[in-house]
DNA sequence: AATATGGACAACCGCATCGAG
DNA sequence: CCTCGATGCGGTTGTCCATAT
């Protein structure tokens, strides 16, 4: 396929794989395991590179792979944890069971991507910012990042409080147990920066920064971000209720810009009622939380 | 019926990260 | 601490197929 081959060279078949293959793959990991990539192919009897075997086993013959259409809950967890993560493709597919990042991936890009811009009504042009007041007159890689963060801003203080709330919690408020399970997960883990991975966006935002604080003064920033992007968001959540939406055009990687689109897929976005703005009045809460040793982690809450 | 076009998906590539030596 | 191989991840591309012209 175009581009010369990453794992040698020759004798190393390339494209679709045949139902011959994948099953001395599946014979060959059934008795050995998984591992070993780079001598499987060799073990296995088969003329293809490690990396074509992994990712054959990983995204398609793996048992418990599921296949067909995604479904619409499926399809609200994909936008908000996107939301979340940005394009941490493995991450996401970790919180949906039998989906691979591949599959979200490719999905996102065929799908939602375009399902999201087409309620731009074909524009491209921010017609209505979150930010307006903050942004309009800003780069489009600082709007960019400030309406992002918004985002990020958001689904952390919702998860954020939820978690706090959590012992006083009332079984019935709104579907706690899904963000508070995610921010428990690995995929929390991962957004909060605890391996020192910050690869979200590629924006070195005050708000990423304020992710890993070493020093009060990073929490000071944090606040202040924080709360001028609460200010921000409020504003233009209760004023005109936006409508957002990636600009995916272009490069994808960490490009992302609010367009507008129909309320639901805003609401889907960031799943918050009007009503439920009022956690963000509590955001200092969780930038700045009282001393705790424990909390040495590279995390804001 | 033939051809052009676009969407969907499978597969590949390059880079980043991890861990062993 | 450094090097290097193995693995994982995300972006990109190629191919197939359906639909439009």
């Amino acid at each position: 396929m175009g581009k010369a081959p990453c794992c040698d060279k020759h004798g190393v078949k390339r494209g679709s794989w045949t139902p011959e293959e994948d099953e001395a793959l599946v014979e060959h990991i059934k008795k050995h395991g998984e591992g070993s990539w780079r001598t499987l192919p060799k073990h296995a009897g088969l003329q293809r590179c490690g990396k074509s075997c992994r990712l054959r086993w990983i995204n398609y013959l793996r048992p418990g792979i599921k296949r067909g259409p995604f479904t619409s809950e499926e399809e609200t967890n994909i936008i908000q944890l996107h939301a979340l993560l940005g394009n941490r493709w493995a991450a996401i597919a970790s919180q949906l069971p039998g989906r691979t990042d591949n599959e979200i991936k490719n999905y996102w890009n065929t799908h939602l991507k375009k399902n999201l811009h087409h309620h731009s009504g074909g524009t491209k042009q921010p017609c209505l910012s979150p930010h307006a007041g903050i942004v309009k007159s800003e780069s489009p890689s600082t709007r960019h990042m400030v309406q992002w963060e918004s985002a990020r801003v958001e689904a952390e203080a919702r998860l954020s409080m939820e978690s706090s709330l959590n012992n006083s919690w009332s079984p019935a408020k709104t579907c706690p147990d899904y963000f508070l399970r995610l921010w428990n997960s690995e995929v929390g883990e991962s957004f909060r920066g605890l391996k020192g991975r910050e690869r979200v966006g590629e924006s070195h935002s005050l708000v990423s920064q304020a992710s890993t604080p070493s020093s009060s003064s990073k929490l000071e920033s944090c606040s202040d971000a924080s709360l001028h992007l609460k200010n921000t968001v409020q504003e233009q959540i209760s004023s005109c209720k936006p409508k957002l939406e990636y600009d995916t055009g272009g490069s994808d990687s960490g490009n992302y810009e609010y367009l507008d689109t129909s309320d639901s897929a805003f609401k889907q976005y960031l799943d918050m009622p009007d009503e439920d703005i009022e956690f963000l009045d509590h955001t200092d809460s969780f930038l700045n939380p009282p001393d705790d040793d424990e909390e040495e982690d590279d995390r804001c809450d």
